[in-house]
RNA sequence: GGGGAUGUGGCGGAACUGGCAGACGCGCUAGCUUCAGGAGCUAGUAGUAGCAAUACUGUGAGAGUUCGAAUCUCUCCAUCCCCACCA
């Protein structure tokens, strides 16, 4: 018998299938259930493809040939994301003009791909960079723009310096380019936008009825970013107009102490005359446009801002007057531009009022109850410090009340005092000071020797807890750990001291009789951010903070303020690129008619050569005049074109669509063909597009539904990501740490089908994964043990030849396991858990070692039930060892006999108190009382039941019978 | 700071709705085969104690629910990913 030699066998078989089309093409004709399983295609880098991609692809083509095999009609398509701004970069590097190192890398890919045994319908290949394609790309500019989708605005942009493009929100994430990893500026420009925040509900709404990972639908709501809140407006002194702000924590706004407007805020320019301080303003203003948003949001950074002097806002609720100011903390883009400042229930209005010194006014408290509670605590304590100030007592109070002052958090827990004298003096002189007061001693207790706690009370209930302070008397006579626990951690004592300091200054400055006014002003540390009950908000106090949102905002919707207000952090798509290697926007400029469309039937506008095609700022595409000039569309007067090109993501945002109907060259796709073959029934690919190409593709998609061109709105039903691969040192694969792994080379040492196993079997596919070029070797093994089972199978029965290969269902112990094995198989593709389902083959593989002779007819199965794993070994056993005519993959996927699934017998484990003692051979399905007989009959049982009282018996079925016992 | 995950032998990982923890594979150990080699074969392989049968411990740490917890609940720790002044 040959030996197993992958190169041959697979150099032979993918030379068949390529000979055999009829394989793997989606058939048009057919009336088969259809089931399009798609791969995110590739971008062809110069790198080659990458084991990454190889995880992928092989899942989706086993699942592909899982499909077919099952009778379905599949589509499976492969293409290539070919414009965009590495392919320009590399051009740009070694000179050669990107088109060509495009081709040269498609094709490489293409080789590689190959090499695999991927079943993928060549016929449908495309390419985004050909005419024919982004014709199709400039078509739905034209049907964005149509629809009033697509728009020219100025406005401040993402700017890289090193790419000198424009990008996408998407792509400057953080202020940092996402292909240089440049610090991105921002520029004043025009530009073309989609409108995709129209969709921003629907966005989030389409979520709930797809089947993708949790955390990537999660990651794409927070990226729309929906807030419901309300907006309203505040009156400036002296004019008519006013500021709009806009918030999620209404209930909070009598507490606003002052408001901010970003520097970019129009209403600055209106109220320009009134402002007293202009100059000083416009300075900061100046500043603020300079920085970029690197250097604007960097972390902890302090807050600055100006007060706009000579102004101030009226607060509609309370009509109380309050400054304004103007600060980069606040963000142009986002709400109104211009917030209400709550710093105490805001930590960054809590930070900016810190800083200069604004007043900080309580309006919401956990517990509305223990507010007051708190309030009476306050005076008591107020009381003791003064008295003990007298008798110069030196103590700290700590614990909770001191954290809670800090923390400006008023809480049930915290409504004591406790107090720690610094020194066995000071305690004896403040029991004195608090009976003195009219506390009443309630509890000693004596901590060690020397130290003791009491507790004291006085008669509207606040309890006093008067301790020692342990380490000041020597650490040794206590428990340190044991202090910790009773006083907290050392850093609230600290915080405790400094509070007093505070505490002391407020009593002196705030002698004021109203009780519920608390100036939290001296509070440092954090700020009480949730919701809650409010206080010191006039009739709205005492209610929850979501009822008094709910009547704010109707009293500001009554009144005319303004009202209930949902906004979105998403915003529109900016498609500009002033670069070459792209798709130009198909649109016109002329001197009368401004911006028009081309025609329709003048699709595509070709890329044009240019000499140079280095980025300058502008578009190098205005270096070449001939595709500049042109005549308007509408007048026929000369006119320009558009100089730019469209981000590379609108060509990738429809090409799952281009599949179904590749060649077309009216449509981009033919409506027969998007409803034969869409949507999508599974996308596999991975998950640094959570929110890019996969937000965008849902956004055409919903664009094509509004506006009539498909019956569908999500185009991928089910999405799941593969893990990435690591190296095998833990890292990152990068070509400068010198550790990645070329499949081309595990292909040429192994074999594509070990590859390909290997890939599978590392893991959950979408965990991520470690490369261990060690472990390969196992799944080598296993398909060199499958191709020497057909020895077994040479002796076997003569009546059973490959031709008539013997009776399915036979019922011995090893058919049984093939049909388990079947069975397990099966469901494991259908939940794409292909690490198990080789595992179970595996199995198998050992067990079928065992057999001296093997039926003819169990060895097929195994084989069909591995083809789609292992295609090419598959398809040289079935042709070649078994003799078949056709292809395995015009074979049936196998049905399993439920009977020889059932086992007869089974082991039932017996427990006594929840832990097996033994495990007996029983009929399945035995019944509780029969298998209680039989337990107890067990001598290891009967040692530990002897003598006992059976209190309970706990009895799953098939499973295990537990015995309740008494110790 | 917010969100999402993850944590099981020397390693990758199994364990369905709570029911034999460590399947399967790598590695390792011993033996066989071979001129040799290993990408062959056989047996063993969580830890501790024991010649052994066996017993006890054990799924990041701690508590809880339960006859029974890797799985459920709470608290904490560690690692990774994503977002981040979004009012």
């Amino acid at each position: 018998m040959p030996k197993y030699n992958p190169k041959k066998i697979e150099r032979k078989w993918q030379k068949y299938w390529a000979e055999h089309p009829e394989l793997f093409e989606a058939d048009e004709k057919s009336e088969k259930e259809k089931f399009y399983c798609l791969d995110m295609f590739p971008y062809p880098s110069g790198d080659g493809l990458h084991v990454g991609h190889v995880e992928g692809y092989t899942a989706s083509d086993i699942y592909s040939r899982y499909q077919r095999m099952k009778g379905k009609n599949v589509l499976h398509p492969m293409g290539w994301d070919a414009f965009g701004l590495p392919a320009e970069n590399y051009a740009i590097k070694t000179g050669v003009h990107p088109d060509k190192s495009t081709h040269q890398n498609i094709k490489n890919f293409t080789g590689q791909i190959k090499s695999l045994g991927l079943s993928y319908d060549w016929k449908r290949e495309i390419d985004t960079s050909n005419p024919g394609y982004y014709k199709w790309t400039q078509w739905f500019f034209l049907f964005l723009y149509k629809n009033g989708l697509a728009y020219r605005k100025k406005a401040k942009v993402n700017w890289c310096g090193s790419c000198q493009t424009v990008l996408a929100n998407e792509q400057a994430e953080g202020g940092i380019c996402e292909r240089c990893k440049n610090e991105v500026i921002q520029k004043d420009l025009e530009q073309w936008f989609f409108k995709i925040t129209d969709f921003a509900e629907e966005l989030i709404e389409g979520l709930d009825k797809i089947d993708w990972p949790q955390s990537t639908k999660i990651a794409q709501k927070n990226w729309i970013g929906k807030s419901v809140g309300a907006e309203f407006e505040l009156r400036i002194t002296n004019y008519e107009s006013g500021i709009r702000v806009y918030t999620t924590r209404l209930d909070t706004v009598y507490g606003m102490t002052y408001a901010v407007v970003s520097p970019e805020h129009p209403i600055i320019e209106k109220i320009k005359d009134g402002i007293e301080n202009y100059k000083e303003v416009e300075k900061y203003i100046n500043e603020a446009k300079r920085k970029t948003d690197l250097e604007r949001t960097e972390l902890q950074k302090e807050k600055t801002g100006v007060e706009i002097k000579g102004l101030r806002v009226i607060n509609p609720f309370t009509d109380k007057e309050v400054p304004i100011f103007v600060a980069d903390y606040v963000l142009s883009t986002y709400g109104t531009g211009a917030v209400m400042a709550v710093p105490a229930h805001d930590e960054r209005d809590f930070e900016f009022a810190k800083k200069y010194n604004l007043p900080i006014s309580q309006s919401i408290t956990l517990d509305f109850e223990s507010y007051e509670k708190t309030i009476k605590v306050l005076e008591a304590l107020k009381e003791i410090y003064n008295e003990a100030q007298k008798e110069n007592v030196k103590f700290w109070l700590l614990g909770g009340l001191a954290n809670a002052f800090y923390a400006g958090i008023v809480y049930r827990e915290h409504d004591d005092l406790d107090l720690i004298a610094r020194d066995p003096a000071s305690q004896e002189k403040m029991i004195a000071v608090l009976e003195k007061l009219g506390f009443e001693k309630i509890k000693e207790k004596k901590l060690t020797e020397k130290l003791t706690n009491f507790i004291f009370k006085n008669s509207n209930g606040i309890e006093v807890d008067i301790g020692p302070c342990a380490w000041e008397y020597g650490l040794k006579d206590c428990d340190f750990e044991e202090e910790i626990k009773t006083f907290g951690d050392y850093q609230s004592l600290v915080l405790s001291r400094k509070f007093l300091i505070n505490l002391k200054n407020y009593f002196i400055k705030n002698r004021s009789e109203e009780k519920d006014k608390i100036d939290l002003s001296y509070l440092e540390g954090k700020v009480l951010t949730e919701k809650g009950f409010l206080v010191n908000s006039g009739k709205y106090s005492g209610l929850s903070s979501e009822k008094a949102r709910e009547e704010m905002a109707v009293w500001l919707e009554k009144n005319n303020f303004g009202g209930r207000k949902t906004t979105y952090k998403i915003r529109d798509w900016l498609i500009s690129r002033q670069r070459y290697w792209g798709s130009p926007i198909p649109m016109i400029y002329c001197e009368k008619c401004g911006w028009q469309p081309v025609s329709e039937k003048d699709l595509p506008v070709l890329l044009p050569e240019v000499k140079d095609y280095r980025p300058k700022g502008t578009s190098p595409l205005g270096t070449n005049s001939d595709f500049v000039n042109t005549v308007c569309p509408k007048c026929g007067a000369a006119a320009k074109r558009e100089l730019d090109t469209m981000d590379t993501f609108v060509c990738s945002s429809w090409y799952f669509f281009r599949f179904s109907d590749p060649k077309n060259e009216k449509e981009f796709a033919g409506k027969e063909k998007i409803e034969k073959w869409l949507p999508v029934d599974l996308y596999i690919g991975g998950a640094e597009h959570t929110v890019l190409h996969l937000l965008y593709s849902r956004f055409f998609t919903k664009a094509l539904h509004r506006h009539g061109r498909i019956d569908f709105d999500e185009p991928f039903k089910k999405l799941r990501h593969q893990g990435i691969v690591i190296a095998e040192d833990g890292r990152k694969m990068s070509k400068s740490l010198g550790n990645v792994i070329n499949p081309d080379e595990i292909v040429k040492e192994y074999g594509a089908d070990v590859l390909r196993l290997y890939e599978m079997f590392m893991g959950p596919l979408e965990d991520m994964k470690r490369w261990n070029t060690s472990s390969i070797i196992g799944l080598r093994r296993f398909l060199e043990r499958v191709w020497r089972l057909e020895e077994k199978t040479q002796s076997t029965n003569t009546q059973n030849t490959k031709q008539n290969p013997g009776p399915k269902t036979q019922n011995t112990k090893i058919n049984s396991l093939l049909h388990k094995t079947i069975k397990k198989v099966t469901e494991d593709i259908d939940n794409l858990r292909f690490n198990t389902a080789i595992s179970a083959m595996m199995i198998l593989v050992n067990e079928m070692e065992k057999e001296k002779e093997l039926p003819i007819i169990s060895y097929q199965l195994l084989n069909t039930i591995l083809s789609p794993f292992a295609p090419h070994m598959a398809e040289e056993i079935w042709q070649e060892k078994l003799g078949r005519k056709e292809s395995i993959f015009f074979e049936k996927w196998p049905e399993y006999d439920p009977k020889l699934v059932q086992d007869e017998e089974i082991m039932l484990i017996i427990q006594v108190n929840g832990k097996v003692r033994d495990q007996i051979k029983v009929p399945s399905g035995v019944k509780e009382e029969e298998a209680k007989k039989l337990a107890l009959e067990s001598q290891k049982i009967i040692k530990y039941t002897e003598g006992k009282d059976i209190r309970k018996i706990i009895f799953v079925k098939d499973r295990l019978i537990n015995f309740v016992i008494t110790h």
